[in-house]
DNA sequence: TATAAGCTCTCACGTTACGTGAAAGTCAAC
DNA sequence: GTTGACTTTCACGTAACGTGAGAGCTTATA
C-alpha cells in the first residue's frame, strides 16, 4: 500500500507516516530507485498497535521502546489495550458523573466543593507506563533515582497523583480493595524512589503520618482527613503483606 | 487559593497554570506588590470548564475564544460536554470491539481486513469544534474558503474523515438514520466549502458519483462500493429534505 | 510521444503546549 | 534573624507534527 492510501485508510496524515519512518517507529519498505514507501499488511498491523498505545497516552519514544523489546508480544499487548480501554471508559464515566453533578449544582443554584469539581479529572503521568514497563521491561529507569526528598518534578507529580487518587477514596473504607490497590501504588513508589520498605516499615510510616503533625499537615493538603485514611490503609496493607 | 494548592487539587503543574495565565486563558488575581497569584472559586470553576474542553481535544486558543464569547453559557457548555463524553465513550466501545476482533483473529489464526483493523480509530479534526462554533459563533471561519478542489490540507483531511465514516457504514442501509446523519455532514461540508447545494443538486451530484467512473474510482479508494452507497444515501437525503 | 495532473520525495521552518533549570524575591515557622 | 519552602519571571528545550517549497515519479490522455 502507498503512503496516501494508508493515510486515508487509517485517518492520519502522510506527514505522520513520514515522521514515524524518520524516528524509526514504523519503517515500511522502500523502492530503492524512487524512495517511494510501500506498507505491507504486517506494517499495518504494527501501525494498529502503535495507534493503540498512542491513544492510551504513550509517547512515540516509549512506543518504540516497547514494540522493539524482545519480549514484546502482540497478543499480550492487545489484552493490555483492552484492559486500558475499559479503564479509560470508566474514567469517562467518572467525568460524566462530575459533569452531571456540576449541572445539578448549577441548575439547583448551589455550590460544589472545589474538590468535587475536579473528581475524575486525571492528568497524571500515563498510569499504564509502569505496567507496560513491567511487561516489556526497561533495563534502565527513565528517571534517575534521587536522594530522599530531592526527587525531580516528574516524581513529585507522580507522588501528587497518588495522593490525589487516595484523596478521592478517603471517604470510603481504608481496607477496601480499591483503597488497598491505591495504597500499594504508594508502597511501590516509595520502594522505587527511596529505600526498601518492608511491610512493617510501611506500617510504621503510616503511623507517623498521623502522629507527626508536619506529615499530617502536608498530606491533608490533598484532602482533609487523608493522612488518617492513608495511615489506616497502610497499617492494613502491612497486615495483609507480612 | 495559591498556585501550588490549585495544581495539587486539580492534578496539573504549576507551569500549566502559569502558561494559562500568560496566554490569557485563565487570569487569576494578583497581589500587586509581590505578583503572587490567587485563584478564586470562580477561577476554579472556569478551570474546570477549560479542562473539559481540553479533554475533548480543543486547542487552548479555541478554548479561549469559546469562553470569551459573549454568548458563552456555562450550563449549556456543560450539557455539551456531557454529550461529547458520551460520544467519546461510545468511540471507546467501538475501539474495544476492534481490539476484541483483533484478539479473536490472532487467537484463531486468521487475518482481519486492513479496514477492520482500524475501525473505531478516529484521528479526525475535533468533531466538536463545529458544534462549539455553532453555539458560540465565530464571525470568521478558521480556514478561508478556497476555490473548488483547491482546498487546504485541513479541509482535505475533514473530507477524508467524512468519507471514512461513510465507508464504515457502507455495508448497512443508506437510508438508516446513521447513514443519513453522516451524509448530512458531507452535505454541510460541500455547502461550507463550495457553492450552495440545494437538496436537488445534492441528489444530482450523488447520481454522478456512480455514473462518472473517475468519481467512482476516487471515492471507492475509501472502500469498495462506497460511491454507490453515498449515491443512494444522497438521493434519499434529497428526498427527505426537499 | 508529449503533456498534464496527481502523487511522491526531502528539506526546513513554524506551531503548540508545556518541561526544566536558573536566579531572585516572598512567606511563614522556628 | 535564619531557614526552608514557595513564588516569580526568564529562557532554552522537547515532542509531534503542520505547512510550504522544490524537484522527481506515475499514470492517463491527446
Amino acid at each position: 500500500m502507498k503512503v496516501n492510501e494508508v493515510a486515508k485508510l487509517v485517518g492520519i496524515s502522510v506527514r505522520t507516516l513520514h515522521h514515524y519512518d524518520e524516528i524509526g517507529l514504523l519503517r515500511p519498505s522502500k523502492n530503492p530507485y524512487t524512495g517511494y514507501r510501500t506498507y505491507s499488511d504486517s506494517d499495518l498491523t504494527m501501525l494498529q498497535q502503535i495507534l493503540f498505545f498512542k491513544e492510551l497516552g504513550f509517547s512515540l519514544k516509549k512506543i518504540k521502546e516497547i514494540i522493539n523489546s524482545p519480549e514484546y508480544d502482540q497478543l499480550e499487548a492487545l489484552k493490555m489495550h483492552r484492559k486500558m480501554l475499559v479503564d479509560k471508559r470508566e474514567k469517562f464515566d467518572l467525568m460524566l458523573q462530575t459533569v452531571d453533578q456540576t449541572i445539578e449544582a448549577k441548575e439547583g443554584g448551589f455550590e460544589m466543593s472545589n474538590q468535587d469539581k475536579f473528581k475524575g479529572f486525571d492528568f497524571s503521568e500515563n498510569p499504564y507506563e509502569d505496567e507496560a514497563r513491567e511487561r516489556w521491561g526497561d533495563a534502565k529507569v527513565d528517571e534517575a533515582k534521587e536522594n530522599a526528598m530531592g526527587i525531580n518534578d516528574a516524581e513529585q507529580k507522580r507522588m501528587n497523583d497518588i495522593y490525589r487518587k487516595l484523596a478521592e477514596l478517603r471517604q470510603g473504607d481504608p481496607k477496601s480493595d480499591e483503597a488497598q490497590t491505591a495504597i500499594k501504588e504508594w508502597y511501590d513508589f516509595l520502594n522505587k524512589n527511596f529505600t526498601t520498605y518492608t511491610p512493617e516499615m510501611f506500617q510504621g510510616l503510616g503511623m507517623m503520618y498521623v502522629q507527626d503533625e508536619r506529615f499530617q499537615k502536608n498530606i491533608d493538603q490533598f484532602g482533609e482527613g487523608l493522612a488518617q485514611f492513608m495511615s489506616e490503609a497502610m497499617v492494613e496493607f502491612g497486615e495483609r503483606n507480612k
